[in-house]
DNA sequence: AAAGTCTAATGGTCTAACCATTTGAGATAA
DNA sequence: TTATCTCAAATGGTTAGACCATTAGACTTT
């Protein structure tokens, strides 16, 4: 730190432009700032490489990072081709659930996380919810217990309900960085060694009603504090089904 | 909805495997499974193709899709080669910068967002730090106020203290989720449309030094109401320095 | 010892062809 | 008419072999 200086932050890495990335940029570029909307269809790969002066190579390893990226969409055949798609909310979970893997974090550290995490979502939402999300709330609440007293209905529907239910609670809340995050850990439940465990008895499917019902309630008497309870109990419940067996 | 099962979440798309996608991932997948461990070198373009039986080009495009995906990076020349690298959290803060800028979420909600979180973080940590977490903490601050008397010490270095002793109250929690999403959201902070702004006043200064000694004083006493009111404190002064501006 | 030069290994790119998939148009059959 | 089959065209997927560019180290020269 001496008769040398402190240059962190100033000078950036040099990396010589590979053709492919220069040209995976340019179309990046071209989809951020709004010249390209998602649903367009790019040129075929040798159109890009006669437009771009190189050869289809390097044209299919751009698009090979894009599809990467999730950026474009590749489909093969006649009105095939590469399609420009919108960022899913899964991509976000697949990352930290790489990094997670890495880090080696636990199931009931995602469980705790969560805990918290929703039951805050909740109390905003109970602030800020507009009517007609409250409608929908108490919909899928609904649909829940009624679809729930059947054994018909497959546990794998009733958990798409429940996280339906959280997803619209998350925007009930309006901060799209919560609704973010929501549907990313719910990319990691559905997954891999994080995954929740099927738990389907009858006291779990009325608790899982009575729990949706009382959040509903406590979102639509704006009672904040009560349906950020409510919540951490319904999800700290579940963690712990999944965790104790 | 009627006279038509509800196949959702039963049946997967059919997606025919591309040569290159099954090479991208039978390598990502000895990764994960451990054969192969960060910083391991893959074997050359060439001889990957000879392995696989398939063409250059089609290895090529592979490793391109492993690249994006920042599961190897690559280097030219000798001893150059498709070298394994360790997932980065500012990867996790690069898909939710994506997905933050489709959404259109604005730096309010990440600030707002930040606010209840790190307070919650620094709750857990109030629990749960170490002695050594202690006093790292408590070293961070000092570092901190020291340097930040003298205005020979440029902003962007008490900012890198700053999110050193966020991501320290993070390990204290011992979460490894919540150290990935702070990790996350400074990574989004450092840059782009939501980055922070720069203030830089004596009182800022001053303020912040407060604020980190009060927060590791009510970590270390094991306050967790106080540490998580400090912190939210801490995090919406700024929070609302940088959106007032 | 220092500087320059050569060499081999590796990724980057190109060319030109062929294969595989998909869609729609047109021919054919019921 | 209607259903089915066939075929052509467009598009991505793959191949083979060549050459270029970059890099580290060995070797040579000064």
């Amino acid at each position: 730190m001496e008769g040398k200086a402190n240059l962190g932050g100033i000078f950036n890495k040099v990396q010589p432009v590979r053709g492919f990335e220069d040209i995976a940029m340019q179309i990046q570029e071209a989809i951020y700032s709004g010249q390209l909307k998602s649903g367009d269809r790019l040129p075929s790969e040798r159109d890009l490489a006669e437009m771009f002066q190189v050869s289809r190579s390097t044209v299919r390893e751009a698009i090979r990072v894009l599809e990467a990226e999730k950026v474009v969409e590749v489909r093969r055949g006649v009105k095939g081709g590469i399609i420009i798609v919108e960022p899913k909310p899964e991509q976000v979970g697949r990352s930290i659930e790489a990094l997670i893997r890495f880090r080696g974090a636990t199931a009931e550290e995602l469980g705790e996380f969560r805990t918290d995490f929703e039951g805050q979502t909740a109390a905003l939402a109970a602030k800020r919810a507009t009517p007609e999300q409250l409608i929908r709330l108490q919909e899928i609440t609904d649909l829940f217990r009624d679809e729930s007293t059947t054994f018909e209905t497959p546990w794998a529907k009733l958990v798409e309900y429940d996280l339906m239910f959280h997803e619209e609670v998350a925007n009930a809340s309006h901060n799209k960085i919560r609704v973010a995050i929501m549907m990313a850990t719910h990319g990691i439940l559905q997954k891999s060694s994080l995954s929740i465990e099927k738990v389907d008895t009858t006291e779990w499917r009325k608790q899982q009603a009575v729990d949706l019902q009382s959040i509903t309630d406590a979102i639509t008497s704006r009672d904040q504090k009560k349906a950020q309870q409510m919540m951490e109990d319904h999800v700290s419940r579940n963690v712990n089904k999944y965790t104790d067996s």
